[in-house]
DNA sequence: TGAATAGTGTCTATTAGACATTATCCC
DNA sequence: GGGATAATGTCTAATAGACACTATTCA
């Protein structure tokens, strides 16, 4: 029996539809504040998040209106929610082609008054100097970064607040469990370039540690020596560079791993 | 400007929506081989698929007749994709409140031949005595659990390979960076139960020695002895009981692990 | 020369990994 | 005692973590 007979008894119908699919984004940067020549930077995690204008571009009083809330959109019927969110953040800041990751879906009945709508969250890094290009679109009346410390004071929009909350969870997990720091880095960088980032997120001494992160770089195997490579933009002394071995899996597993 | 009012404005009609939203669900269990009294059990890891029927519960010819599929169906209005799941499993196995986990969404255009079917992916483990009630539901001519070495080589339904696939690599990924063994044991556990639950997902010489993984459960901080318990389902000589202590962040960067 | 960051020398306590040995129990 | 699993003794090489020290450069 073939599907094409069986398509043609099938009725949609039959279950009631969501009302809405959209792809919500999580846009982290990292905000480096040059303390001076040849000093590493002093780095903070930003998230970038929108202002909802108080009419909607067909000029009709807006939904949320005023709040601050991810920037997002709807789906496509000819693309998954994953391309949405690619679509959507090339749109908002000019970007394509960076890290860009879901991590959990947002359906609870309720959490958007307009109806059963479906919001797929992805977090995405951008490079510090890529977002420069951003700009409000028509449902905007404001962009702004703000440090995951401040984020959730400010009035949120629709359940945001728990979607920013786990897609900070998620960041912070991913940084120390997975090579996407790399992301946040240029293609070569310096131990304390790496230990910058890492520092914006944990206080493990074995990271906060010059020495002790100078000399663990070295024996990390997704981690190489540019071979006579170096750099004085962190201090006088020209300083080593780095770079990220291509894709390694790093699965120590926790019943094996030292504690 | 209330939300009431903005409301009055919106049409849903503005955005074409999806013609179904569905979870599926991979059940896991662990098929433990008795080897013989006296000794430490052989485990493998098993999915449980059902096979679609040739008609529906209407009597109407099935899509994707006779090919085998994950458990799932559609998310009511009234709940989330995850209740849904948990909801279908209980359903489809008798089974409630165990690990279940969401892990990916499947939304590429074409992939159910119905229409734009959303499906949110979830993974699940059930302890091996608690499917033993599992029973075919209406759609499904059979249920039948694989290991996940042979699993791959059925006839699979819609995206289902792809969807399997994931499922397989995240609860492999699972089982070692994170307790979730504890859901295929009971309460009170021994080294070597611990050990066959994990031995299924990697051969890492740290885990498969038996000298080396009975001295380092003792130091593991997620772990504790169950002090004065012993049993000898495993062994003639009394083993010493373990059970997982109560939830615990496991976070060791890899930046800073030992390799 | 002073100040600052990069990087090395060296010591200690811990431990992974390996191998040998002992313990416990049932038959 | 034989056989099997559990658990410990012991040695070695590796290394995390800490502290002191040296190197390099610019002002």
């Amino acid at each position: 029996m073939s599907n094409k007979e069986a398509l043609e008894h099938y009725d949609h119908k039959q279950f009631r539809t969501p009302d809405g699919y959209t792809s919500d984004i999580a846009v982290f940067t990292i905000l480096s504040t040059k303390i001076g020549e040849f000093k590493p930077p002093h780095m903070t995690l930003m998230l970038m998040l929108i202002k909802r204008a108080q009419l909607n571009a067909e000029g009709q009083p807006n939904i949320e209106a005023s709040k601050w809330a991810l920037p997002g959109g709807f789906v496509q019927p000819d693309e998954s929610a994953y391309e949405a969110a690619k679509r959507e953040l090339e749109e908002e800041t000019s970007v394509n082609s960076i890290h860009i990751k879901h991590f959990g879906v947002y359906d609870k009945p309720g959490r958007d008054p307009r109806g059963w709508i479906i919001s797929n969250a992805h977090y995405a890094i951008v490079p510090e100097h890529e977002l420069s290009k951003r700009k409000a679109n028509d449902d905007a009346a404001d962009v702004r970064l703000f440090s995951v410390d401040e984020v959730l004071q400010l009035d949120l929009a629709f359940d945001h607040r728990e979607i920013i909350e786990a897609a900070i969870a998620v960041i912070k997990h991913d940084l120390l469990q997975t090579p996407v720091a790399k992301s946040f880095l240029q293609d070569h960088f310096t131990y304390s370039e790496l230990q910058a980032v890492l520092k914006t997120v944990t206080n493990d001494p074995a990271i906060t540690s010059d020495q002790a992160f100078s000399r663990k770089i070295k024996t990390l195997p997704f981690i190489e020596e540019v071979s006579g490579q170096k750099t004085q933009r962190t201090s006088k002394t020209p300083t080593q560079l780095y770079r990220f071995a291509d894709e390694m899996n790093i699965v120590r597993p926790i019943y094996s791993a030292r504690y």
